[in-house]
DNA sequence: TCAATTTCTTGGCGAGCGTCACAATACTGA
DNA sequence: TCAGTATTGTGACGCTCGCCAAGAAATTGA
């Protein structure tokens, strides 16, 4: 019998039951794990390690850095290893993948009359960690905090703070509201600029928006393609958790999002089929 | 020149804007206020103040007692001499009878499917004083308390909440959401008992069905019906605002708020008229 | 595998909020 | 007007909140 894989203590479990980023954009373990998110993940036989070494190689990724992070992502639980030499990626790893599948590919954007999900919770001070993992996930997952222990998320989101809720077994302590038309002292503007950290966020559009600048591979080989794509959704990937899509109004003047968006759809339109055509090249071999 | 009614020093401004209860119903200064709301501010001439304590005592205040109240509410500015031993209800007066008239005689309930009211408030330390008010008033409107800082109420008492925050003038401390569908960790019932205190409701619905027990005057002469009259909606007055009419689903087993109501709307529905015309009588002379 | 760096967890801190108790005030009825 | 009573305003307390910093742990690339 084999041995479960490792987890780490605490957050590991319920950042598997949810979704982790417990690695940094563009790092070696982030694009492998991309990678298995893209296209390991629907491979049906197990992979040959050398095959997934090449995908990451094709990607920009040296050859020892991809055999660690390889070992890592193992490590983690994220991939198994089934015979020698041969990796599947998990059941639980599938279902992540899954998940995060439509929140990262068909981003959304709130319209001025969207509603929202307020969620008011009040923990006993007993379980300070539990406020810690609630507040954590709670920006990771694109809410904005109103006041003291009420947080505010778009409505599209409702189900997975539902799912945060129940992962973190802190749903006896929150209460849920579907909400419209707030009313604050102010304009939109102000309230949203105090209830979200746009300052944090609009700074992860332009680290997007300068990984993404040379990325033009309308015309480019398959290879070209292939690493493009891989490489911008690998940037991508976060910014949809963390950037609830605020509707216009509620926006400072110049808000990078809209051109960040466009920018991601338009390459991932142009590389997306290349890009599969070569991992599969790679893969079937 | 007159001098101007003696107000207490912070509270009664604000009372008087919004509206107040500072006396206790069945009292006699709580009876002649039910008086002037009910007969009194619709008098275009002034009243000769004998002809408001025969009112009194025809409800069943003693005339001394009748003397000192109406002394009183002129003392609050409620009313106003205008000549030698006649009075008028004070436009401010009016215009909070005014207010309180549909809340009174149309006590809303809610349905299951009614939307709700949240106010999320902060107010800094140093401006405790304005936290105790606005817990005061919410509390007086029929608010729920959900968790620390977030507030409840029906939808229909929106405009009320407003006026609370603008009288307070703590309208740039408050966000305003229209909500529906809570969705509480336990069932509605739980959630109610922990945001309301429904005992004291409760109570208060005992005790007006207490007051009105024996006053059925279907078929008893137009004194009786007065005098009937004005003890129901002196008992009753006070409870539309408390209480905020929730949902049946929300409510504990045995709950006495319809039967109350129903009891204020019958004995009103057969008494209004009769009292009305003896009322009349009794300023007409 | 290993060291540098970054993250994350953990505990302390100040602030806001409701509750409670007490003193001052206001109300009540004779 | 006056004494008895109830209510209200005020301050202290405990709880929970987010924030911050230091220590622990994990991640990263070679």
């Amino acid at each position: 019998m084999r041995c479960a894989p490792k987890l780490a203590p605490a957050s590991s479990l319920a950042a598997f039951a949810l979704d982790d980023f417990e690695s940094r954009s563009g790092s070696a373990a982030s694009v492998v794990r991309t990678i298995a998110g893209l296209y390991l993940r629907h491979q049906s036989a197990p992979i040959p390690r050398p095959r997934a070494i090449e995908l990451a190689c094709a990607a920009g990724i040296s050859s020892p850095a991809a055999q660690t992070a390889i070992s890592r992502l193992i490590d983690r639980g994220l991939l198994e290893p089934v015979q020698t030499g041969e990796l599947t990626v998990t059941a639980p790893a599938k279902a992540m993948f899954a998940r995060g599948n439509r929140r990262i590919f068909t981003p959304r954007n709130m319209s001025n009359a969207d509603h929202w999900v307020l969620v008011a919770f009040s923990v006993p001070e007993s379980l300070r960690a539990l406020r810690h993992q609630l507040r954590k996930h709670f920006i990771q997952l694109g809410g904005g905090l109103v006041s003291a222990g009420l947080w505010i998320f778009p409505e599209y989101l409702h189900a997975e703070v539902l799912e945060v809720l129940n992962a973190l077994e802190a749903r006896r302590y929150a209460t849920l509201f579907v909400a419209q038309s707030p009313q604050y002292p102010g304009d939109a503007r102000q309230a949203a600029a105090q209830w979200w950290d746009l300052a944090k966020i609009s700074k992860l559009h332009h680290a997007f928006l300068a990984t993404t600048a040379g990325l033009d591979a309308a015309s480019a080989g398959e290879h070209i393609a292939y690493r493009s794509y891989v490489t911008l959704i690998d940037a991508w990937r976060a910014i949809p958790y963390l950037d609830p899509g605020l509707p216009e109004a509620m926006l400072p003047e110049s808000w990078p999002g809209q051109e960040s968006r466009q920018r991601f759809l338009e390459i991932s339109e142009s590389c997306k089929v290349r890009a599969q055509r070569y991992a599969s090249l790679l893969l079937g071999r």
